[in-house]
DNA sequence: AACATTTGACCCCC
DNA sequence: GGGGGTCAAATGTT
């Protein structure tokens, strides 16, 4: 018992394998591709499809594994509860947004009935010396001033809170001014479909059987995506704001989405761009110990 | 016009 | 009663 790998830690281990050995062929295809010389009409058709594949395979492992370690209260302990996606649909039916009284609270006869997320524990927690995109959408819904916080705490819900009934949330506290430090809780789980960029959401393929957790975007739109600095807009064309006391600074990000963008998300985008941008300050910390397990309890 | 953000007010829980 | 989370009307942006 003490010794052994336990279940989730074994999932992740073979999800980060599998990524590394995906990596490996990856770069035996580069390496390939430079040694030899194809017209660009080979590289384009053959070449870049087959790499981006595999880059999307290591990526989905990237995901995997930090989804198995946010859906596991403790990883060491080894209960393994994987939110699957057949799991997560079926509680699409407005499973969150029904009070007890049976109303949705996305609806227009919930007015001012309201229940609150400040009693629920945070999903996951993550700290970062900038404001980056995660790759879904949000949407702000509020923005607080709170005793104990120097700084504005900006209310973020999924936009597809009323569509899909998707309960995640997200809360942006600017923690520290110099260095600009932020926190970003995340509360509840994305059950959205589509929220990342709809052509790879719950690719099949995935090399395993094993249940795809999440499927992230690696085919940003350009023009949903553009690069600035080194962030990405998930958003609608937006303004490039600034959160008023929060952060009015160097986070030239839609006010909607100055989330935290993964650091998967962001090599790739790297990858595809073929624009070497500068990668996230290794003041970036992700907090698992807040973790608590993989239920929706969002409204229990 | 449609959609997102802002912001004051409301409501729940401690 | 106060703090925190959310709603929704007003406002802004594209």
């Amino acid at each position: 018992m003490e010794n052994q790998p336990s279940n989730g830690r074994k999932a992740m281990e073979e999800e980060l394998n599998k990524g590394r050995d995906t990596a490996n062929q990856l770069l035996q295809i580069l390496v390939h591709k430079s040694n030899t010389r194809h017209s660009d009409a080979e590289v384009e058709g053959l070449v870049l499809p087959f790499a981006e594949d595999l880059a999307r395979k290591v990526l989905r492992s990237f995901s995997n594994t930090l989804l198995l370690l946010n859906t596991h209260t403790d990883v060491s302990d080894g209960v393994v509860m994987p939110v699957t996606v057949n799991d997560v649909s079926s509680s699409l039916k407005c499973p969150n947004l029904e009070d007890k009284d049976g109303v949705c609270k996305g609806s227009i006869n919930a007015k001012r009935r309201r229940v609150s997320h400040k009693r629920n524990a945070p999903t996951w927690e993550k700290n970062s010396s900038h404001l980056m995109e995660d790759g879904y959408i949000w949407r702000k819904y509020g923005q607080k001033m709170t005793i104990n916080a120097k700084y504005l705490r900006s209310y973020y819900r999924c936009t597809h809170k009323y569509d899909q009934g998707c309960p995640a949330t997200k809360q942006v506290q600017r923690v520290q001014e110099n260095p600009p430090l932020y926190r970003t809780t995340y509360y509840g789980h994305h059950n959205c479909k589509i929220s990342l960029s709809p052509e790879i959401m719950l690719e099949p393929d995935s090399s395993s059987d094993s249940s795809m957790f999440l499927s992230f975007s690696t085919t940003f739109p350009e023009e949903k995506y553009q690069f600035s600095s080194s962030v990405f807009s998930s958003t609608k064309q937006e303004p490039m704001e600034v959160i008023p006391d929060e952060c009015g600074i160097h986070n030239q990000l839609p006010s909607s989405d100055y989330n935290l963008l993964s650091d998967y998300e962001l090599d790739f985008n790297c990858l595809r761009h073929d624009t070497m941008q500068s990668m996230p300050s290794s003041t970036e910390s992700v907090q698992f110990d807040k973790v608590y397990g993989s239920g929706m309890d969002f409204d229990g």
